[in-house]
DNA sequence: GCTACGTATTTGACTAGTCAAAATATAGTA
DNA sequence: TACTATATTTTGACTAGTCAAATACGTAGC
């Protein structure tokens, strides 16, 4: 059985190897994400490595491995059916959540969340818009496209935000940016570096950064 | 902030207190109840003390400060809402409840509690008739005697086990016992330590022993 | 090919919690 | 009072996880 350490740094080398398209975590990366100093990631590292949950490469960095995947996904199945339980249910506003949900997760049993997902009734994504893995592992995410990578006069249908800030969160919610919302992509522009939208129902305008819209996947329609 | 190591030794001398009649608990008890080596319950203790969570006698027991208190009636409170919750909402079985509790318990925040419990709608008791510690840290629980101390003859309704033991649980709910139920007093001798009682609808009887009876609770109409 | 800089690793030390086993105190009994 | 059984405490050692600081690589630029 793992403990909740182990479970965090697998969580975050698989959440750093999605951010760097599935090559390699440098031990700075995951010592930065995991807030501990370089020399402890290396020694975890080291013992994950010896319990082949990853592949450590010297020097490089390192790598899940299929088991290391598998506690990554399980991991996340919990974090996110967690989160859409403090959200939905008991009302968590958005900037809360995440905290709350890093604690539980640890200490929640198998049990606890396949009950907790039939109680939910089965979601397929969180409230960030995040897949969440089914009991046997395996998840599937909508089809969608990151909102700068689309072209004007569009209409898109937000899917997904992908970052756990909850600055960031409260953030795009207040401009109605959330999963489910849809908008107009007025502008998009990459020398100014800023994205235009207009709410499909309020018609308000919303002007974003580049490399927020970056962290915002959408479907066209 | 306490670690749940020791919120779990502060809940169990609590309960051991409870248990010997609030006086001092010995460390063969202690350790014991916390399944440690006694020398592990003796480090403890003595650190405890330290920092004022029990008042440590040496060679005789340990006693709950009035800031130990405080705590493992928080900790009671968190354990059983949280047993009332996967009882009544995800559906758990009794004999399954206690040991995810014991894990969830030192994991949840008191904003997740306190939203817990206004979502069970302020529950007064738990599922073994347990009383529910307010967020202020009052405690009240029914006026009850133990089935053993109850004349025969009697209409009694159950109040409360005294008992965690998944196995003593089981077996009293198969037999009906369980709070809100009503039975007859039929009979009670400590000659040969049984006390028998009638389901008051079912009619059925049932004879348990003398302790077992002593770890019912029950009112008297 | 050599140097400098940034990243990685090693080392020694610390904390919390634990055990096994030796040492000590207490209380009951003769 | 002396002895014994039992509870308690002490000691030394171990594990998991961590940090700070010294050390070792590797590569980009000269």
């Amino acid at each position: 059985m793992p403990s909740s350490t182990v479970e965090q740094y697998i969580k975050i080398i698989y959440t750093q190897q999605e951010h760097l398209g599935r090559s390699v975590v440098p031990m700075k990366r995951l010592s930065e994400a995991m807030g501990v100093t370089p020399g402890t990631a290396t020694t975890m590292v080291k013992h994950l490595d010896d319990v082949k949950l990853v592949s450590y490469h010297p020097r490089q960095g390192v790598l899940l491995t299929t088991k290391g995947e598998n506690l990554a996904l399980r991991m996340l199945r919990r974090h996110r059916l967690i989160e859409t339980f403090l959200e939905q249910v008991l009302g968590y506003d958005w900037s809360e959540v995440h905290t709350d949900a890093e604690r539980l997760e640890h200490a929640v049993s198998d049990r606890f969340i396949d009950k907790l997902e039939q109680y939910l009734g089965y979601p397929d994504v969180d409230p960030h818009g995040d897949p969440i893995p089914s009991s046997s592992g395996s998840i599937e995410s909508a089809i969608s496209v990151p909102l700068n990578a689309c072209g004007a006069d569009r209409r898109v249908r937000i899917v997904r935000l992908l970052d756990d800030d909850p600055e960031f969160l409260v953030c795009m919610k207040s401009y109605l940016i959330f999963p489910g919302q849809e908008f107009i992509l007025k502008n998009s522009s990459a020398i100014t570096g800023t994205v235009t939208l207009e709410h499909s129902d309020t018609l308000k305008p919303v002007t974003i950064g580049y490399d927020a819209a970056g962290r915002i996947l959408v479907s066209e329609r």
